[in-house]
DNA sequence: TGATTATATTCGATTATACTCATATAATAT
DNA sequence: ATATTATATGAGTATAATCGAATATAATCA
């Protein structure tokens, strides 16, 4: 059974960091390292149960993976959205985490950018 | 932040079992020992996590220990009523426990009955 | 081609979780 | 009172999850 799966992959707070930016829009993994603050070898474990449990998918385009919502398994389990959805997650870090994502975007930085270690953020 | 703890709670087939069957009412815990047919001290610890997470409550009655659906979290974090009533619960095993416990009403034993090993159930 | 880079994976250590068996606690029954 | 019973909890063990550091892989760039 499936459901079990994507519980326990819900159940951790890095991956709900993840999916908490990525329902704003899609990011490689570079990007959710330098926005969550989290390594290389994290960033993709965690990307890969997430992956394993249908919650995210991929894009590959050229050296870079792009993550993106599973758009077809949130339909199947609506429960997911609520989750990620929740006012829980409306604060503390997950708040944080949603602001350094916008910091980003304004900059108008890319992938190629953030191996230049070039940042948008105040250390 | 109880959102992770209560996905935490969540991500166990034995909880998931245990809900199911409370869904439909509220059972002692020895009640759940013979229709899950786990053994005691994995009943009474699965039975804590939920309540830790606030996802059951108790109400002690003479020797008998009843747990049902605490009603506030469900409003809460609804979520978790789309868990535990999803199509993914309502087959396999989670529809075997739910037979025996529609058999164990039935049959019209109580808590008293099941100390003197008395079953409404084939072995 | 060889060098660099983004991502995935392996390894070893650590921590968390679940299970079993045994014991503690609290209530009931005699 | 003692004996019994329902439940909770402690100790030990097995399994699973997580992490950082190092390595492997696959793509790009020079």
């Amino acid at each position: 059974m499936d459901l079990l799966q994507i519980l326990k992959a819900l159940s951790d707070e890095t991956r709900l960091r993840m999916l908490n930016v990525l329902r704003q829009e899609e990011l490689c993994v570079c990007e959710l390292e330098t926005i969550l603050e989290i390594n290389q070898s994290n960033a993709s474990r965690h990307l890969n149960r997430l992956t394993q449990a249908k919650i995210v998918e991929f894009d590959k385009q050229a050296q870079y993976v792009y993550y993106k919502i599973n758009e077809n398994t949130l339909k199947e389990y609506p429960f997911i959205e609520e989750i990620i959805g929740h006012k829980d997650i409306q604060k503390g870090r997950y708040t944080m985490d949603r602001e350094r994502l916008h910091q980003y975007r304004k900059s108008g930085l890319s992938c190629d950018d953030l191996k230049g270690k070039k940042s948008c953020f105040m250390q």
